[in-house]
DNA sequence: CTGTTAGCGCATTCAA
DNA sequence: TTGAATGCGCTAACAG
């Protein structure tokens, strides 16, 4: 068996409560008998019982961090931040240093669900949900009363990347992104380089990122006097030569929505995609039909992936500062760093101009309606 | 405070030890008596205290999982296949699905020490460590005699993507890459191009999976009777006519790598890089130096992450099949699948032919002696 | 400053 | 089939 704390006491002649002092380090010992505890540790090659310790102490160095799927550089990013924030190595405690628990949810609520109740068995020290949330009734119910219930158990919890929950309760914090702000100066950056039929490859239309994103393309183009409204409302048909297609956040959503939207209206002049990935499958259909970009079309992305900019042409994109925003996630779920005001935070993001976007090559023909 | 396991029993009016027996269906209750526990459970919301439980038990939920970076395409894809695999789910027993502790440890054999005690505190039912190792004797060793330890008080350890240990120790189970044999397939490739002068980028020179590449680069470079020797020993500098550098597995380091390259032998028709990510980062150097990938100068990368079929143009790798390396090694320290024998398995890697190597503008100059 | 005592919440003997 | 009792390894009062 492993050796335990008695183990140590014992061969250093004092009791486990003494040995105990020492490795925890609160509470005053004398500097002989720390020294000779220090040394049986070491003789024994001793190393404590992280369960035993917890269950006892009701503490825990785990937290949970609910991504999408890692794999992909947009979580993979916020988690890589996060674990290297809460996670051991300099600018830790020496023996502190939490333990990242990552759990790939696929956006799925139920995957949500299981586990959370996971992490609320081991009493996670904290949670932090990445990514946008699946805006549907129930089940977003029903994991806002888990986290709400895991808050006042002392768990503490971190949204990043989401909107705030309906009813914020305290002791939630939220990081959200201004995904609606950077899509708006997007297609506001489209629409100054003249274009005025702007396709638009949108996630699943079920995600709060998808909508907010869509709200901001909308605004831009509302504010413009291309659609009606003032954008805050995201239909679901279509507008008017702004034709708009669902899909993912993957890339071969991108390809077959760049077919479709072409499909649909053969006169778009840029396309905004719903993320980097997605755009660089646009680019790829587009390639295959021989159009050119941005010669005959302008491709635009969101998030401004690493690959972004080794993609040719280079991607125009928002950038949204994600391991910035997950090393923050990982100081405030540990408490080290006060939550914001209101626990609700933005973080905003950046129009990053690069050349997959130019000026349309007919801007005449944006003029004319074409049915 | 929490429910516990008294409360659900005093709730449904029987023993806790009724209760757990109902909870872990590993003993015979009453149907009747199992019914009234199950409506207390869901009453009373109760979720089971891991730490008790693992501490009564012996047992853990927790599979670690070491990697340089999870931000990383190559360590995500590994990652989210292994968490996917291991987690909750289908295919996994309902109430089961490990937890997958993520750690960051850059390559840093003192990180993978101090995160191998960690987890070893939690008691954690086994770890995967991926990518290669650092080729430096003293924390090697000490990283093998850890290992060594936690296999024999019962934690699976998985090698995924490293060679094997040493003394391969009984219970750790070995996934290596044929890093060897497919960096030997590439050069190969581009020897049969035409190619007689091929620069390395290559990775950091510590890294086992920066030698193997090395090795089966030069081995296939002797079997053209262009470098001496059969390429098994990788002298430290460069051979003649057939330039290396060392850098890291970034896109920087291919960047300044290409520079350097172009420095030291300006005739060199074909770049093999460290990876994908230094492989765009050499195209990009050449771009810049006003050369065209293929048509001046062939590029190829390795690993084959997602990204570079998106690249321009298409970038020839040698693929690794990564998720599937990291679902199998889920299984593996789950013990769900059976170890190979002799404990150590190679997955194997195959050739990707696209379209960033070509046959080199001037074959004939490859035939004449610079210096 | 140090030892003794009493749980933390659960699994698992052993009896009944 | 069920209950009572014991201990997993550690921390946290409480004394001394």
């Amino acid at each position: 068996m492993a050796v335990t704390l008695a183990d140590v006491a014992a061969r250093a002649g004092v009791s486990s409560a003494t040995v105990s002092r020492v490795l925890n380090g609160n509470y005053p010992v004398a500097g002989s008998t720390r020294e000779r505890v220090r040394r049986a540790v070491a003789e024994l090659d001793y190393v404590v019982n992280g369960q035993a310790r917890a269950l006892a102490a009701a503490s825990s160095d785990l937290v949970g961090v609910l991504v999408n799927d890692v794999a992909d550089p947009f979580f993979g990013l916020i988690a890589s931040a996060l674990q290297r924030e809460i996670g051991a190595g300099p600018g830790n405690p020496p023996s502190g240093g939490k333990l990242a628990v990552v759990c790939n949810t696929g956006g799925s609520p139920e995957s949500e669900l299981t586990y959370l109740t996971l992490l609320e068995r081991q009493r996670a020290a904290g949670v932090v949900l990445t990514g946008g949330a699946v805006e549907d009734g129930p089940h977003t119910a029903a994991v806002a009363a888990r986290l709400a219930r895991l808050a006042s158990s002392g768990t503490r919890i971190v949204l990043c990347g989401r909107p705030p929950l309906p009813d914020t309760a305290p002791g939630i914090t939220t990081l959200t992104f201004d995904n609606r702000g950077g899509a708006r100066r997007l297609t506001e950056h489209l629409l100054s380089l003249g274009h005025r039929r702007i396709g638009c490859v949108a996630g699943p239309p079920e995600r709060s990122t998808t909508r907010h994103r869509l709200e901001g393309h909308y605004a831009a183009l509302a504010a413009h006097g291309l659609v009606p409204g003032d954008g805050d409302a995201v239909g679901s048909g279509d507008l008017p030569g702004q034709p708009v297609v669902y899909g993912g956040y993957d890339r071969s959503s991108g390809y077959d929505g760049a077919l479709e939207l072409l499909r649909k209206d053969p006169s778009v002049t840029a396309v905004v995609a719903s993320n980097d990935a997605a755009a660089l499958g646009v680019c790829a259909a587009l390639r295959d039909r021989g159009l050119r970009v941005p010669g005959d079309i302008s491709v635009a992305g969101f998030d401004d992936l690493p690959f972004s900019v080794d993609a040719s042409p280079a991607l125009t994109t928002v950038r949204i500062p994600l391991q910035e925003a997950g090393a923050r996630a990982g100081r405030l779920v540990l408490g080290r760093s006060a939550p914001p005001p209101g626990w609700v935070a933005t973080v905003t993001t950046e129009l990053m101009v690069r050349e997959s976007t130019a000026p349309p090559a007919h801007p005449a023909r944006t003029a004319r309606t074409d049915r």
